[in-house]
DNA sequence: CGGGATCCGCCTAGATACTG
DNA sequence: CAGTATCTAGGCGGATCCCG
């Protein structure tokens, strides 16, 4: 048995897909990877996701310690940063990987499916 | 925009995310990279998971072309074995750099978090 | 600008019983 | 042995409106 943040898993595989799956934590993180980015940038990066999830599937990622939200202002306008974490920062390699087999996927055009 | 299988996903990682992701597909596929197994030896490997979820994820991962069923006998007691197909081998670096970051998380015993 | 509040549909997954 | 059938709950994620 894993355990994580209080949660527990029962593989290590299952583990690492409970802090990073759901529709849009490995988007949110991939797109984290090259820069921090603001809230809005995050939306503009991801047209589709609504104010709502973002923001829930943000927090959850900062209460994994994935993520690290930061503040630049007090009064509105609000400036908000999003960065990795250094933990975070060990997910790297896995959520290349992830995000290669895509591409690897689209670029195989399905040549290699169903044999 | 990325497309597999009928599915659109609007980033390469949550393509992959779309095939692999969900509670149970990775622990699944990383119990099928070491050896094809049983539909009941994939139960005694996972034995919080429901017959049905099970039946259903495996299901859905050979529609997707990463597994395949092979029936070995036509009166029951019946004879399946589940294994990867090439496609699926494609995935075995992404699965175990998952599964990889488990077993790191766990030995870290939480050192590196929320800094 | 960066969310929170509210309401809601749908899908995932569980429990249990049953079958070829 | 390897599933299917049925019913159900809970959570994920969407839509919309509102606020400091």
């Amino acid at each position: 048995m894993y355990t994580y943040n209080g949660k527990e898993y029962p593989c290590c595989a299952s583990l690492t897909m409970g802090l990073i799956g759901g529709k849009w934590k490995t988007v949110i993180l991939f797109h984290l990877i090259e820069k921090k980015l603001r809230y809005n940038e995050l939306r503009k990066e991801m047209p589709t996701v609504t104010e709502r999830t973002l923001s829930l599937q943000l927090k959850s990622l900062e209460e994994d310690g994935l993520i690290k939200r930061k503040v630049y202002t007090t009064k509105p306008p609000l400036k908000v940063e999003y960065s990795l974490t250094e933990f975070g920062n060990t997910l790297i390699p896995v959520i290349q990987s992830i995000a290669n087999w895509g591409i690897f996927v689209t670029k195989e055009k399905n040549s290699l499916i169903k044999n």
